[in-house]
DNA sequence: GTCTATACGTAGATAGAC
DNA sequence: GTCTATCTACGTATAGAC
């Protein structure tokens, strides 16, 4: 009788509980950036919230820096992602630019430790690895291309620069949500002294800086 | 004869000569946190910078933590009263209003660990003593009151309350700072991607939310 | 892969001599 | 007030046994 062929080879088996093990400790230092703020995290203790000893973990990352690595590029791809799924659902359209503004709030709500890594920069001596930066790089990528689809569809300007634009929306975003996660993180978007602004700021910028065949 | 009397008596010298060494210490401090970020001050470099040895520090202060207290505190006092000096100087104007924001964009460029510390929350397991909190206070009553002024004196519509005011002013003023900070620190104000915006903003929220008759 | 043991560095803080 | 010496704790990381 021929020998049944494994679903996975050894090797594969190996592989994927690597890969298993390897997110288990990314989701771990997640949890303990969260708990204790993204510059507080040390080995150890997500070594115990895994179940192994500290230098077990170096089987699966090379230093400390390849964690923070790991997660800023992961965070970056998921906020990344989450844009693009804006994007072709709504488009150029003021609903997607308030959901933008929303989902940005959002995702430092829901992903605190991420939202700080990757947009606050609170970790002495971390610096994004070029996967990293190539993620980020995405992302503006992303941003100014919405941008540039509102100008062409007529809703913004076309006599201001799309960058400007695309400044004026990150800041007003990150504004409102730094404010919100520095004084009420538990409050839901919508709601709070920061957190229920987005609809004015959208008004804010509607009516001033729309051109005027469209108001 | 008679012996002259010195101008200050040994107590008052030695408490002159504490003084004057507690604030070199917090300079020291302050151009650590500047170089390394706020989060990596440590003692010992602070004692080198001030030329003594590490535990001679606690003859001044308790902890390191008392450093960060102090400092917070001195850099709430020095930001109110450069609130209040730009409320005495300009009332409540427009113009006003936007030395405020630029001013907010100022103090970060020029005191960037003070910046970190008062306004960004960088340091883990920081709390603000409650010293530095009236002054966290006090300044939260400059800006309120500002505001209020403001409406009162027909420069914003009386509908909205002035603390949604207040908070989209700081949202705005922060979103700018912030993004400056974390991509153009070496910028002055007035330049750059997001140092260039304080006029765009303020005349956003000027055009929007004024009351009909300031047209 | 995981462990124990440990190297190695550094931090904040304290004791006690001068 | 300042020092040396030291304590205590914790961090990342490595070596080598199993």
């Amino acid at each position: 009788m021929q020998q049944a062929r494994p679903i996975l080879t050894p090797e594969e088996r190996r592989q994927r509980n690597h890969d298993e093990m390897s997110a288990a400790i990314l989701q771990a230092a997640r949890d303990v950036m969260r708990t204790n703020g993204a510059a507080d995290l040390n080995l150890q203790e997500i070594a115990r919230r895994v179940g192994m000893r500290a230098p077990s973990l170096y089987t699966y990352f090379p230093s400390k820096a390849a964690i923070y690595e790991a997660l800023f590029e992961m965070g970056m791809r998921m906020y990344g992602d989450q844009m693009e799924a804006l994007h072709a659902q709504y488009g150029a359209t003021w609903a997607g630019i308030e959901q933008a503004m929303e989902n940005y709030l959002n995702f430092a709500i829901e992903n605190p430790e991420l939202y700080q890594l990757l947009f606050e920069r609170p970790v002495p001596g971390f610096v994004p690895s070029p996967e990293g930066m190539l993620q980020a790089n995405r992302l503006i990528d992303i941003a100014r291309n919405i941008v540039r689809e509102a100008i062409e569809a007529g809703m913004l300007r076309a006599d201001i620069p799309a960058d400007k634009y695309m400044n004026i929306f990150i800041a007003i975003s990150h504004g409102l949500t730094a404010q919100h996660m520095a004084n009420e993180p538990h409050l839901p978007a919508g709601s709070g002294r920061f957190g229920s602004l987005i609809p004015d700021m959208i008004a804010l910028i509607r009516q001033v800086w729309s051109p005027p065949q469209a108001e």
